[in-house]
DNA sequence: CTCAAAATAGCACGACCGTTCGATCTTTTC
DNA sequence: GAAAAGATCGAACGGTCGTGCTATTTTGAG
C-alpha cells in the first residue's frame, strides 16, 4: 500500500511483491527490520560496504536468514536504494509540497534537502555516495539509483519552472542551469560537512541559494572589509605554494 | 627530487623515503610502475576498491612482490593519494600559475580543474571519490586525503583573494563563499558527467562560474520584483508527482 | 490441535582478501 | 668474479565474502 503521497516511489515495479497473499505478517516485519538496519549500515559504509554478514550480526539473525529475504546481495542493495527513495520522498518531498507553489515551495524543498544531507545522525546521503560508488559500475543498482536521482531532479526542476510561472523568478530563467547550481551547493555541503567537517557549511549553501535565485542578499558581504585597495602591497613574502 | 614547482606536494613528510641511499635504481622503477597502475585502478574502483591481487595481475607481478613495495594496503592507498596529489599539482596547479595573478589565474585554475574532473579517460577524481568513501572512516588515509584537499582549497582561495586584491572582484567578496560555490560546480559536474552522463555539464559549470564572479553572462538576471502576482493559474493538469 | 507453508538456522563451498615467511633470483658493490 | 643487498616469487594462513543446501523451527489457517 503506497503512502499518502503516491507521488515519489514506485517507479517501474507496479507491484514488486506479488501482493500480500494470505497474511504473512511475520515475514514482512523482519524484512522491514532488516531493511532498516541495512539503510543505516549503507549510510555509513556505502552501498558497496553493505555486507550480509554484518547485517546478520546487527539484526541478531543468521546470515542465511538475512539472505533469504533478498535473493541476492544486488537485490538487497536495490531494496535499500528504494527504501531510501521512499524515505526521501516522505521526509523531503512530501512535506515541502504543502508549501504554496513557486518560490516558497522551492525554498522548502531546498531547505529540507539541506537538512537531509547535513544531518550527522544516521548520516550520509545514499544518492550522493551511491553516485560516486557506481559511476563506473554498470548494473541494476546503478540503474535504480540513477532513475531515482533523476526523478528527484525532475521534481526540483519542476519546482523551479513553477517559480518562473508564478513570476517569482525572471521569465528567462534557465531551470536546468539553476538546478545544476543548486545541486552543486548540496554536494559542496555534503563534502564540507561530512568530509572536511567544516563548520558553517549549511549557511554557505543557504547563501549560495539566495544568490542563485538572484535575490542575493549581496552574495559575499562582510568579511575582510577594508582589504588595502592599494594596488601595491605585494605579498611577496607568501609564495604561491600549495601546501 | 621534487618537480619544478615545489609548491604543491610534500606536505608533512619532509623525506618519506630515507633519501635514496646508494643507487637502488630498479626498486624505485617498479615502484613507480605499480603506483601508476594503482592510480588508474583507484580512479575506476575507488580507493577502497584497490586490491593488491588485482594490482599484481595488472602489472604481471606476484601479489607478494607488489606488497613488498608498500608495507601495507593502507600505505599503498596513501601512496596513491600522494601520487594523485602530485599529478594534480603538475597538471592543474602548476600550469595555471603561469597566468597573471587575479582573474586570469583564477580562471585558469578553474578551467584546468574542470578538465581534470570531466575527462572520461582515466576517469574519476580521487579527491571527490575519496571524500565520499572516507567521510565516515577515520584513519591515516582519510587524514592524508583531507590534508591535500585542504591544500588545494587553500590554493583556490588564495587565487580568489588575489583577484580581489587586483580589483578584478568586488572588495567585499567573501572568498570562502566563492570557493564553496565554485567547488559545488565542480562536484555537480562530476556527478552529472560521470554518473548521470548528462551532456553539457561542463558548460553548465562554466556558466555558473561566470555568474558567481558577478560577471554573469546573465543566465537569468532581472531580479524578481513582483512577488505573488496572480495566485491563480493552477496548472492542475500536471500533478505534482515525483517519478 | 493439526498440518502445510513460511521463516530461519546451520553448515559447507569456493573465491578473494591482506599478510607472512622462507626460498630464489637480480642487482649493486667491492 | 665474489659477496652483500635488494627485489621478486610461491605457497600458505586466517579471515570475510556471497551463496547454495538441507534441517529445523515458527507461523497462520482450518
Amino acid at each position: 500500500m503506497p503512502s499518502a503521497t503516491v507521488v515519489f516511489a514506485a517507479c517501474e515495479t507496479p507491484t514488486p511483491e506479488p501482493a500480500p497473499r494470505h497474511s504473512p505478517g511475520k515475514g514482512r516485519q523482519t524484512h522491514a527490520v532488516i531493511l532498516d538496519a541495512a539503510l543505516g549500515l549503507a549510510s555509513h559504509m556505502g552501498l558497496e560496504g553493505l555486507s550480509i554478514g554484518a547485517l546478520a550480526e546487527l539484526t541478531g539473525m543468521s546470515k542465511s536468514g538475512v539472505f533469504a529475504h533478498f535473493g541476492s546481495r544486488e537485490e538487497l542493495q536495490i531494496a535499500v536504494v528504494r527504501e531510501y527513495h521512499a524515505r526521501f520522498e516522505a521526509e523531503v518531498f512530501a512535506p515541502a509540497m504543502t508549501a504554496p507553489r513557486g518560490l516558497p515551495r522551492l525554498r522548502a524543498l531546498f531547505e529540507r534537502w539541506l537538512e537531509r544531507v547535513s544531518q550527522e545522525i544516521d548520516s550520509g546521503c545514499i544518492y550522493i555516495s551511491g553516485a560516486v560508488e557506481f559511476d563506473d559500475r554498470p548494473g541494476a543498482v546503478r540503474d535504480a539509483l540513477a532513475q531515482m536521482v533523476r526523478a528527484w531532479h525532475r521534481a526540483m526542476e519542476r519546482a523551479i519552472v513553477q517559480a518562473v510561472e508564478q513570476g517569482h523568478l525572471p521569465p528567462d530563467t534557465d531551470a536546468q542551469q539553476v538546478l545544476f547550481e543548486i545541486h552543486g551547493l548540496v554536494l559542496a555541503l555534503h563534502h564540507d560537512a561530512r568530509f572536511l567537517r567544516t563548520p558553517g557549511a549549511v549557511d554557505r549553501a543557504r547563501t549560495g541559494f539566495e544568490r542563485i535565485l538572484g535575490l542575493g542578499a549581496t552574495p559575499r558581504q562582510g568579511r575582510c572589509p577594508s582589504r588595502p585597495p592599494t594596488g601595491a602591497q605585494e605579498d611577496a613574502g607568501r609564495p604561491d605554494v600549495f601546501p
